[in-house]
RNA sequence: CGCGGAGUGGAGCAGUUAGGUAGCUCGUCGGGCUCAUAACCCGAAGGUCGUAGGUUCAAAUCCUGCCUCCGCAA
């Protein structure tokens, strides 16, 4: 089948290599190039990379809604989109055959928008999963046409989650498209009242808040690693943190308190608990393990609060 | 030319302001103590101080260029 693919992030480089192996790309549709970094050097998105390394042609409207003739002009059966980053105009949606699908990293109608995986670990999910409906003008509205679920383990964060998911993003995307060929798929509606936004993380959510519970700090914890991470502060010092343990003991002290500093990490009071610190990073300087920071590092002792 | 921090034995750091013997903690190796240990005691190995040049009797330290890593901002 001919295929637009649009997409822009890495989690659309995996769908997008899967459509690859069986299907002909004839447009990749992706964001413009953009500085990024400390030099302001202009990076392309994973996507072009990957495009431009296949001989891929690359389209880069600034803004989709005024700018697609191109793409009407490009001649293609499907639309597939995954994480492109712009809402996509109706004709585009509908000048193919099997019209436009997505691939989303929820179970939908659960977790529309920005940020499903983020804000499933947050919430303590023990599951999520994939969603590749029809896409409609608004944002991740369109009919279902399958899904498939993924667990949530203890010890998953954003990023193996992400792996997880584009690959059964990608298989389950290819699945699609054999079976809107032989049309053998019905697409389901979404079920209204159960409609649910994973709203895009702002940058005064990554600071950790000790007042909350041990659980609830883990996951805030391991659903910012490794984008775009958590931190505490400490004498004005900023510091990253990366996932450590959970720590269900008794602990005394105040929030943010730490109570307690060995070669197995530091604890930090919580609402409820503890958490003990393995990873750490100041401001500066390269991540490392708790056992080199402490070694020489006369910045933190105990009873300091992390605030 | 967005702002800023940092490169010193394997790891984390001090030393740079006021140039003059390469230092601390940890690890490693050897030995000792111990029922035992991630604990303790004794000893040893291991460094072109990121790199190139400059100033100087003398540079980790002062000056200049370059490389690399990182925090913020976008």
């Amino acid at each position: 089948m001919k295929i637009i693919f649009m997409g822009t992030a890495e989690f659309s480089v995996e769908v997008l290599k899967k459509l690859m192996e069986k299907h002909e790309i004839s447009l990749v549709v992706t964001q413009p190039d953009k500085k990024v970094g400390r030099k302001k050097i202009i990076t392309y998105s994973a996507v072009k990379q990957f495009a431009l390394k296949h001989n891929i042609e690359v389209f880069q409207p600034v803004k989709i809604k005024e700018d697609f003739q191109k793409i009407l002009n490009t001649k293609a059966e499907i639309v597939v989109t995954a994480a492109y980053g712009q809402l996509v105009p109706n004709k585009v949606l509908e000048f193919t055959k099997y019209k436009a699908i997505n691939v989303h990293a929820s179970l939908l109608p659960k977790y529309r928008g920005a940020a499903p995986i983020h804000r499933a670990i947050y919430n303590g999910d023990k599951c999520t999963g994939i969603t590749i409906m029809y896409m409609v003008e608004k944002m991740d509205a369109g009919d279902i046409l399958k899904k498939e679920e993924v667990e949530i383990r203890d010890l998953d964060t954003v990023s193996t989650m992400f792996e997880k998911l584009s690959k059964v993003g990608s298989l389950l995307c290819l699945k699609v498209i054999e079976d809107l060929a032989i049309g053998k798929i019905r697409p389901l509606k979404q079920e209204q009242n159960l409609v649910s936004y994973a709203k895009i993380i702002k940058r005064d959510e990554e600071k950790i808040d000790w007042q909350r519970t041990t659980v609830e700090i883990d996951n805030h914890i391991r659903a910012f690693d490794s984008w775009p991470g958590t931190y505490t502060t400490l004498k004005q010092t900023k510091i990253k943190i990366f996932p450590g343990e959970i720590h269900l003991a008794e602990v005394v002290g105040e929030p943010g308190e730490v109570v307690k500093i060995t070669k197995a990490g530091i604890l930090v009071k919580t609402a409820d608990g503890g958490y003990l610190l393995k990873d750490l990073q100041l401001a500066g300087k390269k991540r490392v393990l708790v056992k080199d920071f402490i070694n020489g590092n006369k910045l933190l002792s105990i009873n300091d609060i992390f605030e």
